[in-house]
DNA sequence: GGATGTGAATGTCTTCACAGCT
DNA sequence: AGCTGTGAAGACATTCACATCC
């Protein structure tokens, strides 16, 4: 399959809540009128984005609710669970492991690691906080899937390598630095102070 | 100034703390290549995005790392300071509230705001956390430059009107829905489950 | 020599317009 | 008539190449 933008794929998971809310209030078929309407974006961009992966609408009527959920599940990979490790039991790592909408959607997080001895051993909504120096052995007896790394900037190579060397291939990243992956890879960076920024600049420049 | 691409302002943000980073390793001057090295990206790219506002180099030697610091504050609007206030004391306004990291960026958490009785009145890290019905009022006698909207879906929109009539001009949004608002107001959307989404995408298609 | 700054070329994403199906 | 699906046009972003200056 050709190259897909990211933009695309993110506009994908944001259809795919709509039309979950959709289907909630009863809506058998949806246009892409509509979608975009709701989603903030254009018709014609709703519909060149689905045709990248087929033509799952019909002509005149537009596209069934029901139908167009499981295609897009489909494509975004979320028919299957998937087993996300935390590394990192700070602010950010508690506040993500408590966080609700992360299983309901699949992701399902196994394990919690940091090495401070005071946190090691307890745990959150029943994930476990377990020591780092056992990730590896951990992951070596039940792979993840995914890696969410939220540890201070200087741990977050080191962990990088470790989680890569374990086999995971995508990497939720909240280090405040850019990670070096092998292709096969995937990392995404998440930064609140870049996204404040960006707020600020626009603030400014008016 | 003509429109800048978000994906520069980012850059541009990404580049000032990997500037701070050299300025912090006593490294006195840089080259657009060996700031591009660090960050991830060309040295074309650097070059170009620094180009939209200004010549701040110097031909044969790099950058100044202390000159362009200031440069990069000054674009991004970080010489000042900002009040944010965040709206919603669940699990992700907690964690966000006890950020160290906005505080010492300049973008200073004045209060947080909710409506159960049991969470009001206490306090996170000397953030209290206040009535919601109090926002108006609050926001009338001390503005807000910013707004932290983390509340569930269905009180996002109505608390995001409240808050553009009190003169909020820029939002970050946790919510997981698209917010409507004034063309003079910016809202950026953070959602962590379509992060995760974009990766099991990427774990899918290969 | 070495590195910036930038117009031009290339590449990528979005928008448009309309043929084609229901 | 209504709405999708898509090739083509247009807008936008990135990369390149090189003139320019220290």
């Amino acid at each position: 399959m050709r190259k897909i933008a990211d933009s695309t794929v993110r506009r994908l998971s944001l259809y795919l809540r709509l039309l979950e809310e959709f289907a909630h209030e009863g809506v058998e078929t949806v246009s892409s009128q509509a979608l975009a309407r709701r989603g903030g974006t254009t018709a014609p961009q709703v519909r060149k984005d689905l045709s990248f992966f087929g033509s799952f609408g019909m002509r005149g009527m537009g596209y069934r609710v029901p139908e167009l959920v499981s295609r897009l599940r489909d494509i975004l990979g979320l028919e299957r669970e998937y087993v996300v490790v935390i590394v990192g039991a700070g602010k950010v790592g508690s506040a993500l492991a408590q966080f609700r909408e992360f299983a309901s959607r699949g992701f399902n997080i196994s394990a919690a690691y940091d090495h401070d001895p005071a946190k090691i051993g307890r745990e959150w909504e029943g994930i476990a906080i377990r020591d780092v120096a056992r990730l590896d052995r951990d992951l070596a007896a039940r792979p993840a899937d995914i890696a969410i790394v939220a540890v201070p900037a200087e741990g977050a190579q080191p962990v990088t390598d470790r989680l890569v060397a374990a086999g995971v291939r995508a990497i939720l990243n909240f280090a405040p630095v850019p990670l070096a992956v092998p292709a096969d890879v995937t990392v995404k960076h998440v930064n609140m102070v870049l996204e404040l920024e960006t707020l600020s600049y626009a603030l400014r420049h008016r």
